[in-house]
DNA sequence: AAAAAAATCGTACATTGTACGAGTCAATCA
DNA sequence: TGATTGACTCGTACAATGTACGATTTTTTT
């Protein structure tokens, strides 16, 4: 609190005129990242999913941009913006002739992918001495983990590739064929 | 570390033998957490898929007895555990017949449900008065939200089965069909 | 019995979130 | 015009925290 008034140039308690608690400031945060412009791109109407591709990834690419926003997601209340893009998810799919039935295992399920990936990535970006450290900890232990290493699944994974196909595996897999 | 030091019995200092830092602490305590004890029951050899799915199901209830362990895992190293983990996940995935191209996607995008699954999971275990101003905060705005509302997205839904079902989803479709 | 190692712990300090209440300033009302 | 109210700022103080330092005790080894 001390660091962010100095940064605004104010008083530390004056902070508190405007806010409760620190919380509150980290919910206000987090909602403000995870903001969606909407659709940029001039695509047809009913291309469902173009829409919820570029929403997915921007998603993911908004949380990225400031990797503090992973650690906060857990145990805090959804925020409005957040509920939007559930909403706009729901909408999407429930057009593309999604059952309502298994409109919740569908919309978790891709929720999952993009949050998943996201706390996953966070947990892979370390200072330049823990990552020394992770990569002389798995050499050393490269014939325990055998599978892992031959796939390179830690260190040199093509983090951007694997979301995107898995997402596309699920959009194909959860929605009906035409 | 006081409280911690009280329950042991000990002075505060004393933690700081075993211990070099807090974080430490956490390592370890999400480690223990993600202990697993292997496939209990006594199925076929090359059941594979029964034994992914076991594993998968251990490792989110694990994580949902201690809630405070979702918020734990960004940032954070991955610990002998959980590399156990993932090393059995991959085995028994190339044991079923996934080929080495597609394992990174299969291996994350299982993980990727288990994490968000459980993050989420932990977002909606808010205390009593939370949760009545998010059912409150909710209801208000139904209006705006509409599918999220008729799903009954939030906070009626049956997590176990949410996780299960797209749980055999991904199982599907990410092994070969026999 | 002595020396070394392992472990314990009290004190002290810097950093944190924030309660409290006094202060400033502008808009509104008399 | 002067008084009052509300919005907003901020300095001081306090309790809680992680942990550095170094002294002390206990255990093991020689």
């Amino acid at each position: 609190m001390r660091r962010l008034a100095d940064r605004l140039g104010s008083g530390v308690m004056s902070l508190y005129w405007h806010i409760d608690t620190k919380e509150d400031v980290f919910d206000l945060a987090l909602d403000a990242v995870l903001k969606y412009r909407g659709f940029s791109q001039t695509g047809e109407l009913g291309e469902w999913r173009a829409e919820v591709v570029h929403m997915l990834e921007d998603w993911r690419v908004c949380m990225l941009r400031h990797p503090w926003s992973a650690s906060l997601l857990p145990s805090r209340a959804l925020g409005a913006n957040m509920l939007r893009r559930l909403e706009l998810l729901g909408s999407s799919l429930s057009r593309a002739g999604v059952a309502d039935a298994d409109l919740n295992v569908a919309i978790w399920s891709l929720w999952n992918h993009v949050l998943g990936a996201t706390v996953t990535r966070a947990s892979f970006d370390l200072s330049d001495e823990d990552k020394a450290a992770a990569q002389q900890r798995l050499t050393h232990l490269s014939e325990r983990y055998p599978t892992i290493e031959r796939s390179r699944l830690l260190l040199e994974n093509d983090w951007d590739g694997t979301f995107r196909k898995g997402l596309d595996f699920l959009l194909d897999g959860l929605t009906p064929k035409l």
